[in-house]
DNA sequence: TTGTAAGCGTTATCAA
DNA sequence: TTGATAACGCTTACAA
């Protein structure tokens, strides 16, 4: 490997000169400038990563920390966030913590499985003297792991973190509830089901929220027995548009789209017409939400928003003197996307 | 931040002990060991990432560059490999080349574009002496830009290199085209349709040449009017379909799962059932091929194992003393996975 | 405009 | 079992 000694004797100048020259400082004739790329050219000089960053302050680099790239809300948000620090020139370092890979879902529930892989990543991204971090959860919740001595300028996307140390970036879940039965409700429905995700989740919890919101706002007393819980698969849909079933509901708010296709399939099987018999609406906009016939109404999450958000907010933090760590939670909304799984009523 | 030097002072050791406790090295007593690691813990020492790695000859890094993490098939293979470099303790470092997210489609057969994008991170990888890398492409093609001078240990997946530079890991698409015949022949069905790829694309290519090795083994002459290209979007299954209704045939074998989703758009439109007036099966097991209803009998792409194939490889070619370059394509094995859309037959 | 020389924090070598 | 000391390749004062 060529170094920029040896740049140097090539060009009968000093390694300074080189560094200089190969940093576009100021300060050098033209001619020697010319020389030095040259050289740099003929030999495919690669400068020492480590050599370079060991003498440098900032290395102008931000680590993105995924929990889990598998799940479908990851990428989105991580290359939005990703394409917001190449504009501000940070390089991104990208890490992927594997959790369902490694521990299936039983994860989800228990922060120490968490941190035993999270922790030898912090130590490595401290040790690599990156700039900030932001770190996109699997799912959303409160993450409790975080140690104490944690302090790089971090930015939480998709969750949030214990006592709000950190800055977050979450979905607007509380509006997105409110819109979907809004969206029903204009469309003459009143008596209305909801299939939740499952009843300790806070995406649950906010959405339930907005749903009642809205039923308030529409005078719809909000009946407990209209609301089953799930656990956010397809199968889990199927069981609980069954116990629904005798409620006599015009429409279902979905709180996810996979759930929605077991509806579908307890539809079908009972010879009901979504859309016509029954209306539905989903949330996500999971591909299977263009497939499915027909196409269920439902809500985008804003995933790529949720990345330039996360991103946007750690640069502004690294930008600015003060470090004072704010306590911020940003709620971004989703958008109603609408197909043709409800029909309007009366 | 606390460095070597200071904690050699604290236990009143030199600096190479410390060092040497710290790496793990034999030659040590107990009670030194005890006081480093105690020293260690108190002052939440972190190793210098750049200064250890400047010093050290091999970094124990294996380079996953991606083309295009948004893209299905890249995940599944990029964490399987993942997996397998940490079992060889191995630390992975993921570059995103965010290929779509960049030029949309067009970049597909631009091979400038990539190149633009790629050589940059080729020379990064280098400057942090990564021992190896594996390239995970985003759509199966030969790729060709691959600089001349570039001579790291590499394995590409699911895509091969010009003039076999490297080893490749793709899917056995020969196999999986006669598999998916093979099957509906099984069945009973002799007028089957075909629903390609894009014309010049390599995965198209090779299935059909499996589909033509199954019907020539059923003694079925290949009908070349049955065979419509598609650019593997729901639109163009829609309208390949659509080609195909004249034709009265029994099946169809789409390319992939989400032509096929264009199909059932069609057949629903004609009143025709799936998985009975006309059979139907897909590829790649996408999500919705369990949503659609029927369910697609498709073909489960053997993503982890390509991921386990490519960092096996590499990492047998880092531990070979020759470092020989084998020109070497591994082709994996596709899964078939049946549903409900085929109809038997007689 | 260019050169000299001193680090950066670690690991490797060799001697004690 | 431990300790001096010399790298590693680069950047950066500061001197010329």
């Amino acid at each position: 490997m060529v170094t920029v000694k040896e740049l140097a004797k090539m060009c009968d100048v000093s390694p300074s000169t080189v560094s200089n020259i190969l940093n576009g400082k100021p300060n050098v004739s033209e001619k020697t400038r010319q020389r030095v790329w040259q050289a740099v050219k003929e030999t495919g000089y690669q400068p020492n990563y480590y050599a370079a960053n060991m003498r440098k302050q900032s290395t102008r680099t931000i680590s993105i920390i995924a929990e889990d790239l598998g799940q479908f809300s990851t990428t989105p948000i991580l290359e939005a966030a990703m394409a917001c620090c190449e504009e501000h020139e940070y390089r991104t370092v990208i890490m992927n913590l594997r959790l369902y890979d490694k521990w299936r879902d039983t994860w989800y529930y228990d922060e120490k499985k968490l941190q035993s892989t999270l922790s030898p990543v912090l130590n490595e991204i401290q040790s690599i003297k990156v700039d900030g971090m932001i770190y996109v959860a699997g799912h959303g919740r409160v993450i409790k792991c975080f140690p104490e001595n944690f302090h790089l300028p971090t930015v939480i996307a998709y969750a949030t973190v214990e006592n709000d140390r950190f800055p977050s970036i979450v979905l607007n879940d509380e509006k997105g509830g409110y819109d979907m039965i809004k969206y029903l409700t204009s469309m003459g429905h009143r008596r209305i089901g909801i299939i939740a995700g499952a009843a300790d989740n806070t995406h649950t919890k906010e959405r339930l929220l907005g749903c009642q919101r809205a039923l308030f706002e529409e005078a719809i007393p909000y009946n407990p027995e209209w609301t089953v819980y799930g656990d956010w698969d397809k199968e889990s849909g199927y069981r609980s548009a069954k116990k629904l079933a005798s409620q006599k509901l015009t429409a279902i708010y979905c709180m996810n789209d996979l759930m929605a296709g077991g509806v579908y399939d307890y539809a079908r099987e009972q010879g009901i017409t979504i859309g016509k018999d029954l209306s539905l609406v989903g949330y996500d906009n999971r591909q299977i939400a263009e497939y499915l016939y027909p196409g269920i109404t439902t809500n985008e999450l804003p995933l790529k928003e949720i990345g330039i958000a996360a991103a946007s907010k750690l640069i502004s933090m690294l930008g600015s003197e003060e470090q004072e760590t704010v306590h911020e939670m940003i709620r971004v909304d989703g958008k109603l996307i609408i197909r043709n799984s409800v029909a309007k009523l009366g």
